[in-house]
DNA sequence: GCCGTTTTCGGCCCGACTGTTTTCAGTCG
């Protein structure tokens, strides 16, 4: 799929905002050096737990402290007393000073080190102890030298040089469309090898997650060396990092890491489940077990020294009383409780989606005209779309002024003509929320469009109360249906900028706007954990490609997968709807949906 | 450092692989 990255990048300047991530990443560093230091690791732990729990908080800690003082914060999971009193020090200070002294107490370089992939804190203190490397850099000169010799062994300095050019040829974490493909490819490569009964995709990329860091792919088969040979030699394998009987690892050509793991058919199921994770998830279930009398392995479930093996993942599931749980929820966020009261919510999927309510057209910047987004949408099966062009602000997308609005219109008609009979064309525009909270067409304009869709394209480096004041100001308007990506993110580009987002949800659910899950993979955006919180304050969603040409809108998936990460049904996303109640739903808010 | 339908103390998920380990530590998932 020819995903590029659209729009002009604006880094987020710093403007010392103690945003959840930033809370996230000082407790995840203070765990590092606390692991570097030989701290219990139930204390390196605690550390981690809390700032994975900071990230994932769909409401800002520093809205939270505000309502509820420091027992608000302790209300999050895995953070107590001590951890609580740090962030209120972050929030109120911008600082930490245990932070800051621990810190100096080791080198620098020793957290560079442990990036380093089988260089683990000992090895990494080790090497920067006795050879006083600065860099990874120096680290690749020192490791052969006559010192380096002495206190490492040849085959640990090996490993060590094979972990740097590991660390090297590695892309980092890569968005759906570049990792399915390669998944895809080596699957069906296995699918094809002699003796393979069973192969599937596991990890993040089952779990749909926004980016994928390595590929983890599961194989049940009756000749294990064949398949590991089979994975191995494939021509799209740049580099074979290990080779067992059990397991393998390789790095593809695009840079991706990929891990084949060979299991026994009669424990299939179990694994299914083990290296689907999330690793929170899986630690989760397994508390408890253990609370329950369940030992929960990769190999099975041990009840009272018997081990029970599964072949089938839903049968894991079910031996603990448990609904089965789509992977997509399977990041210890309540899904466990929720499949033991059997009552998992019924996601949505991509079958449900009636339209499409955001593209463009060449009337600004797509790269096709309308009619061959509508015969497209007619292939999918859908009831409506929309196209929405920029407005005339966006002077790069050639975005469209009232006069232009009116020319468009001809079109529009001119393909409502011809295939009304099949789709419903909706006339709309995605409108620019200025700098100073307009929009950036007359209300005159607006009030004749099907839908009506406000976005922010520039001045993200405004402040907190601004950017939310021009969320609420579009939300508040008449004739805006839906606010475009909301978070304004790029995934490996730009930050969501700060904004309450208690105040942009509550204002959705007031005025029945809906908030966009915008499917563009670099985007997707509202991202699954905000947009899980919003239907929460009561607001609706839509999923919307935001396509720029007719094969976009097969991104239809991304969406519908952040959709069910965020443990939305049917009901809760408006483009799911058929066309009779979307109709209803435009018109309540004020416009006559015409067609 | 967190947490509590047995616990405010004593637990904290489970296992594989690798190296130089002759009984285990380090790293990873």
């Amino acid at each position: 799929m020819g995903v590029s990255v659209r729009g002009r990048v604006h880094r987020n300047r710093a403007r010392g905002d103690v945003t959840n991530r930033k809370i996230a990443q000082v407790l995840a560093e203070i765990g590092d050096i606390l692991e570097i230091k030989g701290e219990s690791a139930f204390r390196v732990a605690a550390y981690r737990n809390a700032a994975r729990s900071l990230e994932v908080l769909p409401e800002g800690a520093r809205e939270r402290y505000r309502a509820g003082g420091v027992k608000a914060l302790r209300q999050i999971p895995g953070v107590g007393a001590s951890i609580a009193a740090k962030i209120e020090e972050l929030l109120t200070t911008g600082r930490l000073a245990y932070y800051e002294q621990i810190k100096k107490t080791i080198p620098a370089v020793t957290l560079d080190l442990t990036r380093i992939p089988g260089v683990g804190p000992k090895t990494a203190q080790k090497l920067s102890d006795t050879l006083g490397v600065k860099s990874i850099a120096d680290l690749e000169r020192a490791i052969d030298t006559p010192l380096a010799a002495r206190h490492f062994r040849p085959r640990t300095r090996e490993r060590i040089k094979t972990g740097i050019g590991l660390l090297r040829g590695l892309s980092g974490r890569v968005i759906l469309p570049v990792a399915e493909p390669i998944a895809r490819e080596l699957v069906e490569a296995l699918r094809g090898c002699p003796g393979v009964l069973k192969v599937d995709p596991v990890g993040s990329l089952r779990r749909m997650r926004e980016t994928v860091g390595d590929i983890d792919i599961v194989c049940a088969t009756e000749n294990a060396r064949r398949a590991i040979e089979c994975f191995a030699s494939h021509p799209s394998v740049r580099e074979v990092l290990a080779k067992g009987d059990a397991k393998a690892t390789v790095v593809h050509a695009d840079g991706v890491q990929v891990d084949l793991e060979i299991v026994p058919r009669e424990e299939y199921g179990s694994l299914l489940q083990h290296f689907t994770g999330s690793k929170q998830h899986n630690v989760a279930l397994r508390t408890w077990g253990v609370e329950h009398g369940f030992s929960i392995s990769e190999h099975g479930i041990k009840r009272g020294g018997r081990l029970v093996r599964f072949d089938d993942e839903r049968e894991v599931y079910r031996f603990l009383g448990m609904e089965w749980i789509p992977p997509e929820l399977r990041e210890d966020q309540g899904e466990i409780e929720a499949a033991l009261r059997h009552a998992l919510p019924r996601l949505i999927e991509e079958r449900d989606i009636a339209g499409d309510l955001h593209g463009h057209s060449t009337w600004s910047d797509g790269r096709e005209a309308i009619e061959a987004v509508v015969r497209a949408a007619i292939e999918r099966g859908y009831a409506y779309i929309a196209v929405t062009d920029h407005s005339r602000g966006l002077g790069v997308a050639h975005g469209l002024d009232a006069a232009r609005v009116a020319e468009r219109h001809a079109e529009v008609e001119a393909v409502r003509r011809k295939y009304g009979a099949k789709i419903r064309l909706l006339e709309g525009v995605e409108v620019d929320i200025r700098a100073d909270g307009r929009l950036d067409l007359p209300d005159a304009v607006l009030e004749r469009m099907d839908v009506v869709i406000a976005s922010i394209h520039s001045a993200f480096g405004q402040t907190r109360e601004q950017l939310t004041r021009r969320l609420v100001g579009a939300i508040e308007n008449l004739h805006v249906d839906i606010l475009g990506h909301p978070s304004g993110r790029l995934l490996g580009e730009r930050d969501e900028y700060g904004v309450e987002w208690d105040e942009v949800f509550r204002a959705a659910a007031r005025h029945g706007t809906a908030l966009e899950i915008n499917a563009f993979p670099n985007r997707l955006d509202l991202k699954d954990t905000l947009a899980r919180e919003a239907r929460r304050r009561g607001a609706r969603l839509v999923i919307d490609t935001d396509f720029h040409e007719a094969r976009h809108l097969d991104l239809m998936r991304y969406g519908v997968a952040v959709a069910r990460r965020a443990w939305l049904g049917k009901d809760d996303v408006v483009n799911a709807q058929p066309w009779r109640e979307l109709a209803a739903w435009l018109r309540e808010r004020g416009r006559g949906a015409r067609r």
